[in-house]
DNA sequence: ATGACGTCAGTTTGACGA
């Protein structure tokens, strides 16, 4: 079963280049993030047109985030349980049968934070609070669990090109790496790192400056799993060769491989 | 160098992103 995470940056603008990603890599679930779309303007006809069931969890004009499958959700999730008042689209998990049980699969489209000396970093740092609240939660079920999506995190030194550009940024800043070691420390795998370890695996560069030609990249998106979903980790892609197509999306999507059946 | 470049909303320019 091959389960993937992309940033389309706006459905509307990517649609032909995801109905040609879909086509030729044909994922069984595919998470999308920033869908940017409200439920009822979403492109679905062309997306179930290629056979792929559709969740999505939009808002108008930003964030947004969606479930793409081949064979649709037990049960979904719609929002970041822990802040009933927090509007923003940027969450949206399914349930979905395989053989011998479930497989649980969260879109994730986590907060910028930038600039940091607004709200909008303690919004960050809260709902990572949140998220790794809710994993907790989650764990306990002891299924094959993957959260897969836009993290807004640099995890490492080496995960970006130059980390002294990013020293003050939200995306970097101790107190950011700081709560996604914690979450991780819940007792997650990185699908990416625990295949390969290297430094320099981009998965989004910035429109601006040349950043795609000069490989000045950061890798933000993020497939982190339970024990029981790493356990049928086999292999994880950055498909970065999408950054060069037309019109592309900022980020490239992530797959990951599993020994998963569909039930 | 709070800029470049891109998307969306919805009218032409501003908010937002990373």
């Amino acid at each position: 079963m091959k389960i993937a995470t992309w940033n389309i940056n706006g459905i509307k603008a990517r649609q032909d280049n995801l109905l040609a990603w879909l086509s030729a890599e044909s994922p069984d679930i595919l998470c999308l993030q920033e869908i940017k779309s409200q439920d009822e303007s979403f492109p679905r006809a062309p997306i179930e047109a290629l056979g792929y069931h559709v969740e999505t969890h939009g808002q108008k004009g930003f964030n947004g985030v969606a479930l793409i499958s081949k064979k649709a959700p037990d049960e979904t999730c719609r929002g970041l349980p822990g802040a009933e008042d927090d509007i923003q689209s940027r969450y949206i998990e399914g349930v979905f049968s395989v053989a011998g049980g479930v497989v649980r699969v969260a879109s994730i489209y986590l907060p910028n934070g930038n600039p940091v000396d607004s709200d909008k970093y303690p919004y960050k740092l809260a709902w990572m609070s949140r998220l790794k609240d809710h994993v907790s939660q989650q764990l306990a079920l002891e299924e094959p669990l993957i959260l897969a999506g836009d993290y807004n995190v640099i995890p490492r030194p080496g995960d970006c090109h130059d980390p002294d550009l990013w020293a003050g940024d939200a995306l970097f800043l101790p107190a950011t790496r700081d709560a996604f070691n914690t979450l991780c420390a819940l007792g997650l795998y990185d699908a990416v790192t625990s295949t390969d370890d290297a430094a320099g695996q981009y998965t989004f560069w910035d429109y601006q400056a040349g950043a795609w030609q000069k490989n000045n990249g950061i890798r933000i998106d993020h497939m982190l799993l339970s024990c029981e979903a790493a356990d049928r980790l086999r292999t994880t892609i950055i498909d970065k060769n999408v950054r060069g197509w037309e019109k592309p999306s900022d980020h490239v999507p992530l797959v990951a491989e599993f020994s998963f059946d569909w039930a």
